[in-house]
DNA sequence: CCTATCACCTGCAGGC
DNA sequence: TGCCTGCAGGTGATAG
């Protein structure tokens, strides 16, 4: 399930192993995998088109062309692999296939297709395009400070965990690094996020990034379906200290890590370390 | 505007 | 063995 430190370590590695090919053809083999435009369209679009730069917003990965940028969400389980025409892909999950000229191929894989790709034109205004509009500051986006948050999250009646999950707060944050944001605040995921202070708020974005840029120097954190193009898989896992992790000792205290449901999502806490703080 | 819920998908685990 | 149910979760659409 790639989250920022995941898709931050597939922008690094396509753009070390792919560089700035141009793009021959393209087979769109689950139409639905692209948003908003046909498959027809699509293609026609990016024959032709180099690669120039690899960019990402929260969990956006962004592909610059000469004329477009092809934007890709990965959702829950998309994966990117470059391969030789010669070698055999998964026919069932795979849904998009890039050919360069160079006779490589960039195959988009994703078991259950949720990962979307979005195309728009280069010179429009990302931001305001339909896939990013909702997208708030990435979390390493020097424009976010504990002001801003606070700003934002003061008066709203959520979750600590719902505001680290809202993309439109700060983009990038997903179920396993919202747990351990959580963890390090010492907060309860289910504290109301209108008691923090704006000191709060600055401590929760160090914490978040301080986390996140942690998974990134390892290359991104796996639990089971998260490969980088480069095939590495949980050799570089970052130590999650709650995420997935019931009935194991909390690292902190030893008490049992517990498993609740917050907002609908499996959310993994210390019952000790993290109390729900009512003001 | 704000919040809650469902749909989208498939694989897998657990119950019987 | 095999069928059924529930669960996993990011995002967008829809409902209230």
């Amino acid at each position: 399930m790639p989250e920022l430190p995941e898709v931050e370590t597939v922008r690094r590695t396509l753009a070390y192993q792919l560089g700035h090919p141009q793009i021959a053809d393209v087979a769109v083999r689950w139409p639905r995998i692209v948003a908003d435009i046909s498959a027809t369209d699509f293609t026609a679009a990016l024959i032709n088109q180099t690669i120039r730069e690899y960019k990402r917003i929260g969990k956006y990965l962004l592909f610059v062309l000469d004329d477009y940028i092809l934007v890709s969400h990965l959702r829950m389980e998309g994966k990117y692999y470059v391969q030789r025409p010669s070698e055999p892909f998964d026919p069932k999950h795979t849904h998009l296939i890039i050919s360069f000229t160079d006779g490589r191929e960039l195959r988009y894989h994703d078991t259950r297709k949720f990962g979307r790709f979005y195309l728009y034109e280069r010179q429009a205004d990302i931001r305001c395009q339909k896939a990013l509009a909702h997208c708030g500051y990435d979390v390493f986006d020097e424009r976010l400070n504990g002001k801003v948050l606070y700003d934002r999250l003061h008066s709203r009646r959520i979750t600590l965990k719902q505001a680290l999950l809202d993309q439109s707060v700060m983009a990038g944050i997903g179920n396993i690094y919202a747990d351990e944001i959580c963890f390090a605040m010492r907060l309860d995921p289910e504290t109301p996020i209108a008691v923090l202070s704006a000191a709060d708020d600055e401590r929760l974005l160090a914490h978040a990034r301080r986390i996140l840029q942690a998974a990134i120097e390892c290359g991104g954190t796996t639990i089971r379906s998260y490969t980088s193009s480069l095939g590495v898989d949980g050799r570089f896992q970052l130590k999650l200290q709650v995420h997935a992790k019931a009935d194991e000792p909390c690292p902190c205290c030893g008490t049992l890590i517990r498993k609740k449901r917050v907002a609908t999502r499996g959310t993994y806490y210390c019952p000790k370390c993290q109390r729900k703080r009512i003001r």
